[in-house]
DNA sequence: CGAGGAATTGAGTAGGTTCAAGGCCGGTGG
DNA sequence: CCACCGGCCTTGAACCTACTCAATTCCTCG
């Protein structure tokens, strides 16, 4: 366990899987656990910047992975403007039940250079029938994503522009982290400004000016798709968002014991899992 | 299952378990799963208007069941501005999974006279174990609140006030219709123009504007806390919504067959669980 | 009848949009 | 190598939606 934690931090994230490091944080995962993870990130599909995954109104046939670069979901208006819902990173597991669904309400697309794993159905049950573990740290991180859910309906109905666009880069920031796929607080952001207005629900040149603005103040630097925070504190406090927001991230002894009994309850002798 | 449906549908809802209503458009139930329900719900406790049930910050006890009247969820800022996260009506269930969670993100007060049945952990386990249809349509209801999440995000982001007011007024109605606690485009809404504008991200001065326009138009009245949809098609034409958005209300067959798959893996010679 | 919360109205302001034009690349073809 | 092209970024100016502040009226309830 310890060896996967560090092949996780160690370096840009080219080293460990972002996946395993997601969950990680979640629940202790067995050895036995990290391989069938690692294995089923290993047939990744590469993607041009811009490409869909997942079309409005399709049925989806599978879940997937993000495994390198940035996507997003969004949803075109019938006038044509898009919101950007969420933003998805690596070791982002997408539409886990999603694939039972008949017609996607949204569209996934990349913004960069981007590699994801799909993972059929087969899998995914399987996955969570025979790893307890897996599933709690998969469920954990459903909680995690509808607070991110809430928590962007609270910028958009709530928050300044620059308060949504401190809010969302510091959150970006943080989740890369998390994943092993940052060092310091920079991160490779291909986003254009217009990916960043219709992410903030506002106007392109809005977003521009609101930028300069952060720069000037020299809050952040921002260029060639590299961001860089430069004053954290500061950037925080105009977010107003509080401070402990992702504490998610704690152990939760109680969700473990919930799960194993569940697997329990599903295999009375059952086998060992681990190797 | 005729029968309750029957139940369901006839009256204003003061007759049917909602609950009931809402797990019935996902999964059929078997007469068995529906005593168990109605049997949850009978321990409920009534609550004045504005009445904390969770409050942001505290380790949630147990999940719980709207049975009659209207809640929210909501988050205050630290200014003391506050936005309404969701709205709960009679037949949601909340928390479903959150009683594992150490610390509420939000809180969740009521909105008018409500009655909540409170179902603790031992008992939301053994109904997902025993009840196969019961966990599915659960599922499935879960899958529609993050529906209702996205959309949000998209009406904060992208559509104006009038585009926000006449979504939420429809969404509402359209919800109470699915369980049974309105008839015709009529309902209870026991908020204040406050209430309104918190939901909606915008001021209640503004809020008042806009509804005083709306009423201008005949295109709804509100008054005494009761709404009523006038003009539905015009409604429906300013909220630029998606006339099927909330088609996930389909019979999902494969879902069925997912989680009987599930409660088959799980107990191999299981005893019938129904009388 | 008085009190307090909610709804309503007005006037001034601000944050964000719209429209439009120009500049800065990075890529492509001659 | 240069010229051209298409995104993207940047800037200005006018405009408008929604906010702020403040006062008044309306309701409901004790």
């Amino acid at each position: 366990m310890w060896l996967h934690r560090a092949r996780v931090t160690r370096g840009n994230g080219r080293a460990g899987n972002p996946l395993v490091a997601k969950l990680m944080q979640f629940a202790p995962l067995s050895d036995g656990d990290v391989v069938v993870l690692e294995e089923m990130c290993r047939r990744e599909e590469r993607f041009q910047p811009g490409t869909n995954i997942v079309v409005e109104g399709e049925t989806p046939r599978a879940a997937f992975v993000i495994t390198r670069g940035l996507a997003h979901r969004y949803r075109l208006m019938p006038d044509g403007r898009r919101q950007i819902l969420t933003i998805l990173i690596p070791g982002d597991f997408c539409d886990l039940h999603g694939f039972l669904l008949k017609a996607m309400d949204h569209s996934v697309a990349t913004s960069g250079p981007t590699r994801i794993a799909a993972i059929d159905r087969e899998t995914v049950m399987k996955l969570v029938l025979n790893h307890p573990r897996i599933g709690a740290a998969l469920w954990w991180s459903a909680m995690q994503e509808q607070a991110m859910l809430r928590e962007r309906i609270v910028a958009l109905g709530r928050r300044s522009a620059r308060g949504r666009l401190a809010y969302f880069l510091c959150e970006l920031v943080w989740r890369q982290r998390a994943v092993g796929m940052a060092e310091d607080h920079a991160i490779r952001l291909p986003f254009t400004q217009t990916d960043l207005a219709d992410t903030l629900g506002l106007t392109s040149v809005h977003t521009n000016r609101v930028l300069q603005g952060f720069r000037r103040d020299e809050l952040i630097t921002l260029e060639r798709q590299r961001l860089i925070l430069r004053d954290i504190e500061r950037l925080q406090a105009i977010s107003g968002l509080t401070p402990d927001y992702l504490k998610l991230s704690s152990t939760p002894s109680e969700v473990l014991r919930y799960f194993d009994d569940l697997e329990r309850d599903r295999a009375p002798p059952s086998l060992p899992e681990d190797p």
